[in-house]
Formats: C-alpha cells, structure tokens, sequence
DNA sequence: TTAATATACTTTGATTGTCAAACTATTTGA
DNA sequence: TCAAATAGTTTGACAATCAAAGTATATTAA
C-alpha cells in the first residue's frame, strides 16, 4: 500500500524531472539558445495571435507585474516582443510578438508536440486512452488538492 | 490523431503546474516557510541519513559546485544544514543536515505523500495500477527522448 | 623528496527571476 | 473638478544560476 505510493510519488516527480530536462536541451540545442525556459513561456503566452495586456500576461504566468515588466524589458532587447500603448486607454500596455517571438512560439509548440508524439507512438490505442483518462483523473485531483 | 497529442500535452503541462503550485503553496503555509523549493530539494538530497560531499550534491541537483556552494551558504545561515571538511580527506567537505534539518526533511517527504495518498484514494485499485504502469512507459519513453 | 598535475571546493562577476512597495500616468466616478 | 481606482514601471533586495579564476589538498612521476 505504502510502497504504491511511494512508487506513483517517484514516477511523478520523475516525469516532472524529464520533462524540464527535456526542455532546457531542447532550448540550448536550437536556434533560441539565448531564451531562457521563462522567456519562452512568456512568448508562448503572448502567442502568435498576440495582443496581451501586461496584467492578462502576469496573471496567465502568475508573476507580479513588476516581474513581467523585467521580463518583458529583456524579450524586447533581445527582439522577441513589441510594447504598443492602446490608444482607447492610455495606461494599458499591450505586448505582441516581432516575427523572431512568432517563429520562436511555433518552433516551442512545435517541439512540444513532437515530444509527445514519440511519446506516444509507443503507446497503443487503448493504452493511449488509459493514459489520457488518469492523466485527466490525476489533474482533476492535483487540483482539488491545490484549492485547499 | 493530433487532438489527442494536444490533449496529452496539455495534460502534462497541467500535472506539472499543478505540482509547482501545490508545492509552493505547502511551503509557505507550512513551519518552513523560509525555505525555497530549491532549498527543500537540496536538503532532501542531504537526506536524514546524511553526509553526501559537495560533488555528489551537486551531480544530485544537477547544479555546479559554485551554484551548491551558495545553497549551502544560505542553507547554513538559515540552520538547516552544517559543512563537515573530511579528516581523510582535507579537501573533501560533507554536508549534513542539522536536527531542523532532518524535520524540515521528514515534514516535506510526508507532504509528498499525503499528496499522492489523497489523489490515489481517488482511484481503483485497476486505476492505479493503470496509473503507475502509463506512468512508468511515459517516463522510459521521456527518458529516452532525453538522451538523443 | 620535490615538483607538476589533478581533485574538491570556493569565490567572483554576470545574468535571470522574483517580490513588495513606492512611484507615474491615465481613467473613472462622485 | 478632484479623489479614487487602475495599469504599469521603477527600485531595492535577494535567490538561482553559470563559467572562469582562485585556493587548498592529494597524488603521481621524476
């Protein structure tokens, strides 16, 4: 009983694990070596669709507004993003992708995807449907969990 | 086909969300609420049978000695963990963790626990044996993908 | 036995990531 | 119109991280 749960709490952690590993070769491997994880999220959080207020974008990536404002500062100088006051009110700031943030996003989703395609290949049908559905039940419980 | 890779990743992203937010929210509601994640990490990397070396540590963390040596610093002045140079060995340091520090150990790896116990409870005996064996294959084949 | 090399670790300097609190500019409501 | 609210930036402080240079100790080869 005891030893399950150790067991499940090893497995997660160690997907956890592999998956920033994943990532952080991923990054430094490719053509965005000078973004870090955070920068890249932030990029995809804006998304190739842009036009995010500051505030929308430090709630979805649950920083301060100071934070994103740092982050923000840096994704611009290095050419990732563009500040554009809105002119219906003058105190929002919205951010958008130059081309160079665009390519950036889809190459990350990009890789995501490719991730788990392998991933998955080695799966069956129904165990790729069992794996969707404890995925689901273990988010759903992760959750509950979180709003203690 | 793709929808469910989606689906996938979005799950992924989700548990590992999930995981960081509940972490976080533990700590700071908890009796250790001057430690960091990074902090718990390391001290559980100490573990309560203690005295790993600086080395072993940082291979663990998967950090440089320099990065370490500035966790270890800080770990100290909080009194969690204390520096023993090696008598064989003058230029080897071992790090244990201090009584705080095994209670510190003791408290998150029960935090751990109780957190997968309360998601598990959730599940079928056939579910969670489903669950740790999608679990197991989805970190082989992450594992995999790590080492290309 | 001593000098060169290797090992284990720390220090330094730089960058990213983070927050709370103070500040600025603009809009809204009374 | 003026006080309050809103959207964002700045400031100051600290955590996390690395590469490269530096220190102390051990090992090895001459």
């Amino acid at each position: 009983m005891d030893g399950k749960i150790k067991q499940i709490n090893s497995l997660l952690i160690d997907v956890y694990d592999d998956v920033v590993d994943i990532e952080e070769a991923a990054i430094k491997r490719g053509s965005f070596s000078d973004l870090s994880i955070k920068e890249i999220h932030t990029i995809g959080a804006v998304g190739i669709y842009g036009k995010k207020t500051m505030s929308e974008l430090a709630q979805a990536m649950k920083v301060t507004m100071g934070t994103l404002t740092t982050t923000i500062d840096r994704l611009i100088r290095k050419g990732y993003v563009q500040r554009c006051r809105s002119n219906e009110d003058r105190r929002i700031v919205n951010i958008i992708l130059t081309k160079r943030g665009k390519l950036a996003c889809r190459v990350h989703e990009k890789f995501h995807l490719d991730m788990v395609t392998m991933v998955i290949n080695a799966f069956t049908q129904e165990e790729e449907e069992i794996l969707i559905r404890a995925l689901s039940k273990l988010n759903d419980h992760l959750r509950t969990y979180t709003s203690l």
